[in-house]
RNA sequence: GGAGAGGUGGGUGAGUGGUUAAUACCAGCAGACUGUAAAUCUGCCGCUUCGGCUACGUAGGUUCGAAUCCUACCCUCUCCA
């Protein structure tokens, strides 16, 4: 018991109520955890997995999870209302999503504890007369605790008026799901409690709420996010992924290490001290990049993606698993610059002559100077673009 | 319903008839440096068959010449009712 809150415990920013849970997890019975999911975005990334882990710990206590893909919500249109009407996610692209999100997000929970649903099943029937219901069980004052929504009203924003439907649709789903718990970021936190008010009012016992910090992204400022594209994806290539952790900056790495590594906090704090102490930051956030490439990959692919990344940027080796692609041209040669974007290596022609002038192309390892360099049918050559991009190309 | 403000390159945002492919900042990219794809510094940052071409909400118009002026339309925001 006091194990199971131990566990629950870490990394949340808040649990309301503890005593609450406490009353739950007493009870012996089966928990239901409820968490919400954007229909559009089927790309889970690291920020996403904070939240996942949390619902996994409660798997590995025994609870059930219920991954619910806010379908209906997402209907309603786009709270921030700036855009046309965000597109609708037609059913087609709709079971595709879900089919992604579940190929991805067993990678973190159990499959046999999971349940995934969507919310349009409870919320179609529910009509305009529930609808109307469902508003009136909530006031505007009340609303406008919320803290975007107070910040706009006092700022005379525009606050649309379906943009109060959805911390009730989402209140809903707990009530028709019964949830004893529901996880979300701490952004969630007013839709999470509007969950517990609407439960007591359909005379359930209300859900535990527990929120979870949200991840900075790649930048070290903004949260994580696709539209940010500070993002890595869990099911990023290995030596993909473990570049960009690299590429994270020394600071990050600790609010990293704590929001996304299985590590005991005592060890963190460690490898802190010996950072002070001159070790090289760089080694410790190895381990961090070998714990993640390792968890979302096979074990061992960490250690891999190391030693191919020392090799790669210490000793400047070329990679070991270098993409062969054939090209036929017309003539007896091709202009690189055509030929390093006919092969996507570059987006422009006008890209590629800047960066022979910065000395940012090189083939067999060897710089190119020359702006008008004319590659001769035949030829089998490796092409360097930056430090990251490589490909074999031959030409026929 | 009335009054007003505004829509500029991935983002923020200057520019109000002519060296303006368009200031600045951020992001991005390259190079240098570094034990990191950290930090820092420097450079680049529309496309091109290198002749040019296409760009400042959309469509027209005025002009030798417009992102800058005019007309219409679309959109966003604010205030009053």
């Amino acid at each position: 018991m006091e194990e199971a809150l131990k566990i629950i415990n870490r990394g949340t920013d808040e649990i309301l109520t503890e005593s609450d849970l406490k009353k739950k997890l007493d009870s012996g019975k089966q928990l239901i955890v409820k968490a919400g999911f954007d229909p559009t975005a089927p790309d889970l990334h690291f920020g996403h997995t904070v939240l996942l882990n949390k619902l996994r710990h409660f798997q590995d206590l025994g609870h059930k999870v219920i991954f619910l893909i806010g379908d209906f919500t997402g209907r309603i249109g786009d709270p921030s209302g700036k855009n046309k009407t965000r597109p609708t996610v037609d059913s087609d692209s709709l079971i595709k999503n879900a089919k992604t999100y579940k190929e991805q997000v067993f990678k973190i929970l159990k499959e046999d504890l999971t349940e995934v649903k969507f919310n349009s099943e409870w919320c179609d029937q529910l009509g305009a007369d529930g609808l109307i219901k469902l508003a009136s069980k909530y006031n505007v004052a009340r609303m406008l605790e919320r803290d975007d929504f107070n910040k706009r009203f006092s700022s005379n924003k525009s606050i649309a008026i379906h943009e109060f439907l959805y911390p009730l649709v989402q209140g809903y789903d707990s009530v028709a799901l019964q949830a004893d718990v529901e996880c979300g970021g701490t952004d969630q936190k007013f839709n999470l409690l509007v969950g517990r008010e609407l439960q007591r009012d359909y005379d359930q016992d209300p859900q535990v709420v527990i929120t979870v910090p949200i991840l900075e992204g790649l930048d070290g400022e903004k949260k994580m996010s696709k539209s940010l594209d500070n993002y890595i994806a869990i099911d990023e290539e290995p030596n993909e992924m473990f570049g960009k952790i690299m590429s994270i900056s020394d600071d990050l790495m600790w609010r990293w290490f704590e929001l996304l590594s299985f590590l005991p906090e005592e060890e963190i704090s460690k490898l802190k001290d010996e950072m002070k102490e001159g070790r090289n930051p760089r080694d410790i956030k190895f381990i961090l990049a070998e714990e993640l490439v390792d968890r979302f990959h096979k074990k061992g692919d960490g250690k891999d993606c190391k030693e191919d990344f020392l090799d790669r940027f210490q000793k400047g080796k070329l990679p070991e698993d270098i993409e062969t692609f054939e090209i036929d041209i017309k003539n007896e040669s091709i202009l690189l610059v055509n030929l390093l974007k006919d092969t996507e290596m570059i987006s422009s022609v006008s890209e590629g002559n800047r960066l022979i002038k910065q000395g940012g192309i090189k083939i067999n390892q060897e710089k190119v100077v020359d702006i008008k360099l004319e590659i001769s049918k035949g030829s089998m050559n490796i092409y360097q673009v930056g430090k990251r991009k490589f490909l074999k190309i031959k030409v026929k």
